[in-house]
Parts: C-alpha cells; structure tokens; sequence
DNA sequence: TCAATTTAATAACATAGTTTATTATATGCA
DNA sequence: TGCATATAATAAACTATGTTATTAAATTGA
C-alpha cells in the first residue's frame, strides 16, 4: 500500500516529464532550458549564481547552458553595474516569444489530466500532497543537517 | 489551484530523487544503476534489450551501464543458450549484498514521509493519484499515436 | 590600507548519456 | 534454400553534466 503510493507518484513524475519534453522539444527546447526561460521570463536580471541555487542546478552546469542559451539567440548577459564578477541575465525578443509558447504547456496538461476530477477531490489531493511535501522537506533537512555534523 | 498540484508533485519527486540520491549514494551506487540491480534482483537472467524496454532505458545507456556495473563486479553477462546474439544479466555475490542493503531505502523513505497520514487518507491520496497517473497514461499513448500518424 | 577570505564566473578535465551506424545472429517467407 | 527484414549488442562520435582548479573582483577585519 506505502509502496504503491512511492511507485504512483515515481510513475506520475516520469509521465508529466516525458510529455513535458515531448511538448517541449516540439518547439525546440529541452526542459531544462524552459525552466531556465520561465524563470527568467518573471524575474529578468538575475545573474547565473541566484539563478543556479533557484533551479537547484550547479553553477557550472547552468553557465553552459547559458553559453548554449546566448548562441541560441534567446537570452543575452549584461554586466552587473554594481558587481563587476556577475551577468545579469536577459530574454532576447526571441526569448520571449518562444517563452510565450511554452508558458501554456504545463497548465494545459495539468488541465488535460485531471479534467475528469472533481473540485472537491481536486483540494483533497492538495491537500495530502502537500502534507506529504512537507514531511520529505523536513527529511530533506534533517539528512543535511545530519551531513553536516558528521563533517564537523 | 490545478498548477499548485502540478509544483507540489514537481517538489515530492524533487525531494524524493535526491533523498534518494543521497541514501543510495552514501551505499556507492547512483539512482540509476539501484534500479537495474533491484529488477535484476527479482529477475535473474533478463537479457538488456528486454531490460531497457522495463527501465525506459535506451539500449545504448543501459549497455554502458552494465558494462560499468561489471566492472564494478555488482553483475555479470551469461550468454544465452537460445539466442547467441543475447546477454543473460544476473547480480553477483556482492551484487546481491548491495542489492540487500538498498531495499529498504525506498520504503523506509516513504514511512518517515506518510508517518503522519492516518490510513483512511492514504487510500484516498493512492485513489486520487491512480486516476492521475491513469490520465497521464491516455494523453501519453494519445501524443504517441498523434506522432506516429503525422509521420505514417 | 592591505592581507586573508569569499564570491561569480568559467576553463579544463572526467564521467555519463544520446544518436547513428555496424556486426552478428535470428526469423519470415517466396 | 536463400534473400529480405528484424533483433541484440555495441563501437564511434557527439552532447550534456559533474568536478576541480583558476581568475578577477568584492568583502572582511586587524
């Protein structure tokens, strides 16, 4: 039954993934560059290190992508006027349209997927997932923590 | 509200994917090759084509990763006596020991995380994500088939 | 004020994953 | 039988990611 939960929700995130990358892809992206343009798309101007940590990505990682983002033509690096080490990060008029047709994607599956499921049930579901949200975070944080004593 | 569903099943599969990480890794194997070594563990001789079509894996990576598990003495390749083009995968010794040892990351897991949920509320989440996941599965197969008459 | 430390970005190297093409074997059917 | 096609595995080339080390600039603090 716990388990079944585990491999419904490991099924359910490979699903919306592939979909996701399909849909994605259809327009020339990969998902993690959309989640790049996304977050950009709301909050122009952050420089690659801010950016990295929101994403969960490595600062390494996330620079490259931006290499590959810039030569794309879909966003551009500025120089930081108060900080002469950092980017700040842009969309491109290209950025923007192209974030425009992605920006739908994800509603319109979430809508397509749970259409048949009522309101009600709908607010349960939150509900319990977010409990379940929570509880990992707490885990999360105590595995890190545990990390953290071990090294010290 | 339905995207709030959509970012809180985003975080659990965020939060599981790294705990996970975490756990495994501290054990010397990454997420991937744990998944290999578990089905193998219930199904000794599985041959990687029919491997990879179960892990949604390319044939190519799972090949790769079963060199490096080979390397790693976790399994070994058997030829098989019916089909000479084919590998028969089985766990090792120490495979099996490993194996033993992740098991029971991912239940364990997911007790600390649902420690909290009453059983009642457990059904109804499972219920609830199973005509997720059941959606995700036609709109899946509906995309594919979508694909295969633009290309037919 | 200036040496020590931290931070932002990235080059260089190592590892892992994807795509395309090849080899060996198996299967279907005229 | 023997030719066309399909299948299992993998080599080779390419792409993406993770790790370590470096550079330049900012910050801290005696």
């Amino acid at each position: 039954m716990i388990d079944n939960i585990g491999f419904v929700i490991g099924d359910i995130s490979r699903l919306i993934r592939r979909t996701f990358d399909k849909r994605a892809r259809a327009i020339g992206v990969t998902r993690a560059q959309w989640r790049v343009l996304t977050w950009l798309r709301r909050h122009e101007g952050t420089n690659q290190s801010a950016l990295a940590d929101r994403l969960e990505l490595d600062a390494m990682t996330l620079c490259r992508m931006v290499d590959r983002l810039q030569d794309a033509q879909l966003i551009e690096r500025r120089r930081d006027p108060e900080d002469r080490r950092a980017w700040q990060l842009f969309l491109t008029t290209k950025g923007v349209a192209l974030s425009d047709q992605l920006e739908p994607i994800g509603e319109q599956l979430l809508q397509e997927a749970l259409a048949d499921m009522p309101g009600k049930d709908r607010e349960r579901l939150l509900a319990l997932l977010e409990l379940f949200r929570s509880n990992l975070q707490s885990i999360d944080e105590a595995d890190a923590d545990r990390k953290r004593s071990a090294h010290g």
